[in-house]
DNA sequence: TTAGGTACTATAAATAATGTAAGTAATGAG
DNA sequence: CTCATTACTTACATTATTTATAGTACCTAA
């Protein structure tokens, strides 16, 4: 995950992208196998990390750690850890994690109608 | 592309994924590398397999073709052949394909105040 | 006859993302 | 002392996506 080489045509065409285009920029960030689905569980409140795990059938820890982490750097979720034993870690949406919430409704939409339109 | 192996762990996890979550389901199908960006400029009209080429700098014609056979595969745009010489090939967003507009959208203003506040 | 434009295709290789399986630390319960 | 619990980490394997490079067919104009 963290593995990107900074020296790849992938990485700079990204960047480039990324640059220009918001939607771009957005899509990069959010674009994992798992984001959007732990960011719209979070949504609703804040949860731990075996709760998760339990929401996401077929994640494993790995995958489950990689993009929590991910999310964090980004600032779209905050991690509470709580000095107890067994432990105790919280994630909650922040701010800017919350306002994807529009964004997640609109592809909600559109990926409804989109399958009723396949389905056809 | 189409080389997705359906007996792999990770197929089985976004069939399931798309299938319980809409916005899941909606960003497999959108969230390639230039996907949304193509989409983005054919929202302002029809354009020709060259005309994207140049609006897409670093793009391989392998990569372009790749993601406009997938687009046309999911009916989000639909391609006009010319019986000219050279060539002319049309790409156009259908209906449902410019329903993408308030994603696009919602994508864009996200991405440009998550920019703000990480830049900070 | 040759070059040139257009929209591709074929094949191989590189890079990135995801999955598997096992192990770790801390501590309180028994 | 041993086990269970929780939230991880590590090393490695597999799969998916993206890039690189070269070619193709067609007609037209020179």
């Amino acid at each position: 995950m963290s593995e990107i080489k900074q020296t790849s045509t992938n990485y700079s065409n990204k960047l480039a992208l990324s640059d220009e285009c918001s939607e771009a920029y957005a899509s990069n960030i959010i674009g994992g196998q798992w984001t959007l689905v732990i960011c719209s569980w979070l949504l609703s409140g804040k949860l731990r990390f075996g709760e998760l795990k339990k929401k996401l059938p077929g994640i494993t820890e790995r995958m489950l750690t990689l993009q929590l982490r991910k999310l964090e750097e980004h600032k779209i979720i905050s991690r509470t850890v709580y000095a107890e034993v067994p432990p105790r870690v919280e994630y909650e949406l922040t701010e800017i994690g919350y306002a994807l919430k529009s964004v997640i409704t609109e592809l909600e939409v559109w990926g409804t109608s989109h399958k009723k339109l396949i389905g056809e």
